[in-house]
DNA sequence: GAGATGGGCG
DNA sequence: CGCCCATCTC
């Protein structure tokens, strides 16, 4: 059975409920992971998403900031959430499908502004949290797994604008580079999007205070599609659907598509 | 020449563009005067109400709170603009039109909740304003003049949906009635909306707390139209447009409608 | 209930 | 630029 998975940063899941059932309508995935919803659990607009057949859902929310859920057309149990570095912020949630794939979503800290952990508390939480990651990754190596979601962070010079501009720029700076290698070496996490694309450029990000984002197209990827290598081989059809960042009142973020036939 | 004015508390008019244009287009005001702008001057959106005709305007504007405009499709020069009570508010601007006529645009201080100035500001700096409105007609007595605008009190049994029960809240308390009743006499004001519907329940405001405004009905009369005695008889046709209050994401107040015969 | 503000965050 | 929130005012 094939089934096809999107991950989207919707920035408040309350405010854009219609995009986000635009979308579930459009594309039809059947599974949607989302980040910064921004919304305590109970606040999720969930009858509007069963409406439209997604049944399921594992989140984990809290106000005002952060908030993750997995929405699904297929049965879905929730397999945890963790709070990695301590910080009490709803940024992971698991949910696993009746053939046994676990579907990580994540929403990474963005880190702050100066990507100096001496003067910028916010920068050390991002690599701390990326450390412990690893580290339960490693405790325990995820099999038959698909991690998600808006990761902060743009591993690849082609996963921005302009490499050498944004080297001391929070997302793309070498030690964030590094951990997140570090991070996806530690779970055999195989990046699909990129498997499935391997060249050219690939954004799933423009900031807000563009108001021409698509002339300028100064994207970052920071959103990812990863797998572990026993079903990583299925995946295929990835994309990012740019079209969705110029719908009206939009995320900053555009969703981004893999179908795995398992 | 007869014209048609028009009073409106619009509760931004940034915000309301729209509907002061649906206004303007509907009902075709010769001038309009609208209260708690809550935009500075510079900030208003004119162009709109240029490109309707309404090519004259004269306003006090603040950021945030208060600010009064009136717009105008017959020549208009400012006549300047009074701080009562020594509040730094945009509370007032005046307008004179071609004909001599002198339009005064009021938006009065609401006062707070408890109507007791030793324990209320507000509601002490509610009288004051008053008190120096009376007596700036005293020392100049208006001639030919029109006063409109949201004077915040309803001063008749009928101008409130329950006269016992209002006694003690603030926009219809005794002192208040008496402190608007003095600044009405040293002007020498005629109550035109009164004058045209001498009797029955007229109500200019309903509070946003209430769902069902429309069937509950607990309105009340801020909104006043005003005219010294000489050409108070020139005043024909009042009315209340109640519908205004339902359009959508409307102001709590409904426009203030009066012509005049000069 | 519904404007506006200013601060935090991205 | 545009979310969230808390505080203020009406």
């Amino acid at each position: 059975m094939p089934f096809t998975l999107a991950t989207w940063n919707i920035n408040s899941v309350r405010l854009r409920e219609g995009l986000v059932a635009q979308l579930l309508r459009d594309e039809g995935p059947d599974v949607l992971c989302l980040q910064e919803c921004k919304s305590p659990v109970e606040k999720i607009p969930v009858e509007t998403f069963q409406a439209l057949g997604y049944t399921h859902m594992v989140a984990r929310g809290q106000k005002g900031y952060n908030g993750v859920a997995i929405l699904s057309r297929l049965p879905l149990v929730d397999a945890g959430g963790a709070d990695y570095a301590g910080l009490g912020h709803a940024r992971h949630v698991a949910g696993q499908l009746e053939n046994g794939v676990v579907i990580h979503n994540f929403y990474v800290p963005a880190g702050g502004d100066k990507p100096d952990r001496t003067v910028n508390e916010k920068f050390g939480q991002k690599l701390d949290y990326l450390t412990e990651m690893r580290d339960a990754f490693r405790a325990e190596p995820p099999k038959r797994s698909i991690l998600v979601g808006d990761l902060n962070i743009a591993p690849r010079e082609d996963d921005v604008w302009n490499h050498k501009q944004l080297l001391k720029v929070v997302s793309h700076t070498p030690i964030e580079v590094a951990h997140l290698a570090e991070t996806q070496e530690a779970g055999g996490w195989v990046d699909v999007t990129r498997a499935d694309i391997p060249e050219g450029p690939l954004y799933s990000w423009w900031s807000y205070r563009s108001p021409d984002w698509d002339a300028a197209d100064k994207g970052r990827r920071l959103d990812h599609v990863w797998a572990t290598p026993d079903i990583a081989g299925a995946a295929h059809d990835s994309r990012i659907l740019r079209a969705v960042r110029g719908w009206e009142q939009p995320s900053d973020h555009a969703p981004v598509f893999a179908t795995f036939d398992l």
